[in-house]
DNA sequence: ATGCACCTTCCTATGGTGGGAAGGTCAAGC
DNA sequence: GCTTGACCTTCCCACCATAGGAAGGTGCAT
C-alpha cells in the first residue's frame, strides 16, 4: 500500500505490538529481518504492518509463537487448503476449552471451600484445613505458562509439548 | 507424628512435590531451610510433609507461590482472623474468573471464525482473515502466565501486579 | 570394593513480555 | 555550529514455576 518507510516506533504505534517485541519477533525469526537505513535503523513499510497486527490478532486469541509461525506461513501460502488452517483452530480451541475447563475445577473447588468460611474474626478455617487435608478434585501439580493475562499458578495434567 | 527422619526423596514422594521443587521453595524462602545430615543430606520429618502438601494442594488451586506464602502463614497461625483468608480465596476465585471469561472469549472468537472456515482444499479462509483484519472483540496485547495448566498464549488486560 | 541409588550444587531452558543501561542518530531551534 | 530531546541501537536482567542435566559426593548392600 503506501510505500513511506517507517522506523520501528511507528509501526509500534500502528500495528499495536510494541518495538521491544517486533525486536523480539524477529530475533526468534517469526517475523523477517527488517531492512536496515545507513545508521542502522529498522526501516518498514505498509506490509510489515499487516503482518504485525495479523501477530497481535493471533496473541489476542491465545495462540503460541509457535502455532502463529505456522498461521504465518498458511496465510502467506496462496495455495493452502483451509482445512490446515482450520484444524489449527480447532486444536487450539481445544487448548483453551481444556484451560478453562482445569480452571472452573479449581474454581469451583474453591467456591466450595470458601462458602463454609465464616470469614470473621474466629480462627477455625475450612479453606486452610481443605489445603491441608488435601481435598481436591483432580489437579495435581502446577505447570508452565503461556501468553495470556499472565497467569498466576497454573496446574495442568498434561505435559506441554514445548 | 513421626519423628523418622526423610531424605528429600522420600518426602518428595509422600508429598507429591518433586525434590527439584522443595530445594526450590527452600531457596526462594516459601519452606523454611531443612536441618541437613553430617553429610549436608537435607533431612525431613513428618511435619514437613504437612507443608508441602498443603504447598502442592494450593498449586493445585491455581495460587501463586507469593499466595500460598500468604496462606502458609495464616495456616500457622492460630490466631489468624478467617477472614484473611477467605479474602485470599475470595481474590483467587475473581481472578480465576477473570481468566475463565478471557479464554472463553477468545474461544468463542475463534469458534465463530472456524464455524465460516470450509476446511477444505480451498485457500480462502475466514479464520486467516479475521485475524489479518482484526474482528476481534477486545483483548489488546497477550500478557503473562500464571501457574496453572501451562497455557499457551494469554491475553490480559490488567498488567498483573508481580 | 564395587556398584547403584541417592544426594549435593550449579547452570540452562521454557514462554512472552517489560525494564533499563550505555551509546548512536536525527531533526528542530537558536 | 551546537544543544536538546526524541528516537534508535544492542545487551543484559527480571518475571513465574518447573524440568533437565552435568559433575561430583554419600550410603548401603552385595
Amino acid at each position: 500500500m503506501d510505500g513511506i518507510p517507517m522506523n520501528i516506533g511507528e509501526v509500534a504505534r500502528v500495528s499495536g505490538v510494541s518495538a521491544k517485541m517486533i525486536r523480539h519477533y524477529e530475533a526468534i525469526g517469526l517475523v523477517p529481518r527488517a531492512r536496515r537505513s545507513g545508521s542502522g535503523y529498522r526501516t518498514y513499510a505498509g506490509n510489515d504492518v499487516h503482518t504485525l497486527r495479523f501477530i497481535r490478532q493471533a496473541r489476542g486469541l491465545g495462540f503460541s509463537i509457535k502455532q502463529i509461525e505456522a498461521l504465518l506461513s498458511l496465510w502467506r501460502d496462496q495455495r493452502r487448503p483451509s482445512s490446515k488452517v482450520k484444524a489449527l483452530a480447532l486444536a487450539h480451541i481445544e487448548e483453551l476449552e481444556a484451560r478453562i475447563l482445569e480452571m472452573q475445577a479449581m474454581k469451583r473447588t474453591l467456591q466450595q471451600l470458601a462458602a463454609h468460611c465464616h470469614g470473621d474474626e474466629r480462627p477455625d478455617c475450612p479453606i486452610l484445613d481443605g489445603l491441608a487435608s488435601g481435598a481436591n478434585a483432580s489437579s495435581p501439580h502446577a505447570v508452565a505458562g503461556h501468553p495470556m493475562s499472565h497467569d498466576h499458578a497454573r496446574t495442568s495434567t498434561k505435559p506441554r509439548r514445548h
